[in-house]
DNA sequence: GTTCTAGAAC
DNA sequence: GTTCTAGAAC
């Protein structure tokens, strides 16, 4: 007899935290691949180029950073800069990592400056992105290379997500998303020639 | 990480 | 009344 439950008929997929596992096997998201490390288009791009680095060794953080990860994270970051060279050499881009991801799987992102996108919406968007929150892949290199870890405290980096909002260029307060999303298009994005 | 939506802010 | 943000999601 029916017992009148809803059945489960959506395959479990795990947790949304471990997404990222996922679309590294995607073949809609993958754009580029090698022996170490595959690159893919972030599913929500927060601007006009998104894309991820993940090494393909199993390394869940920044925490799980050892001194002999130096060359792997040197080499995430120069298959970022290939790939961008060969997609868009017009807008600047950042290279980094978010100090306290929500998703698990290290990645590296490689992201124009232009935040023109209709997936960026919230304040912790704009900030992880714009704050120290988003640390450049060379500081995590050196950090690295220096203390042989890498470590951010987690209750410091999460109050910069409830900064007030400003313009990444010219550091001006902006009243709301709406407004911040309007007065960035004033900007150039370009790389200065 | 996103979706949804209640209620704050305007 | 509409826009916008913030917090739960079993």
């Amino acid at each position: 007899m029916d017992s009148g439950k809803p059945s489960k008929v959506q395959k479990f997929t795990g947790h949304w935290s471990q997404g990222l596992l996922t679309s590294m096997d995607d073949p809609e998201l993958v754009v580029k691949s090698d022996d170490r490390a595959v690159i893919i288009k972030d599913k929500y791009p927060k601007a006009k180029h998104h894309f991820l680095v993940l090494p393909k060794e199993t390394l869940p953080n920044l925490k799980s950073l050892k001194p002999e990860h130096v060359d792997l994270l040197e080499h995430l970051e120069k298959m970022a800069r290939h790939l961008v060279d060969t997609t868009d050499k017009t807008l600047k881009f950042r290279y980094g990592y978010h100090a306290v991801p929500s998703m698990s799987h290290l990645h590296l992102h490689a992201i124009s400056q232009d935040f023109d996108s209709p997936c960026l919406k919230t304040k912790k968007h704009w900030n992880s992105f714009t704050t120290e929150y988003f640390v450049d892949s060379k500081d995590v290199i050196e950090r690295l290379k220096k203390h042989g870890k890498v470590e951010y405290d987690i209750k410091e980096n999460t109050a910069l997500l409830n900064n007030d909002l400003r313009c990444h260029v010219c550091g001006s307060a902006q009243k709301n998303m709406p407004a911040l999303k309007t007065h960035i298009k004033c900007h150039s994005y370009k790389v200065e020639s």
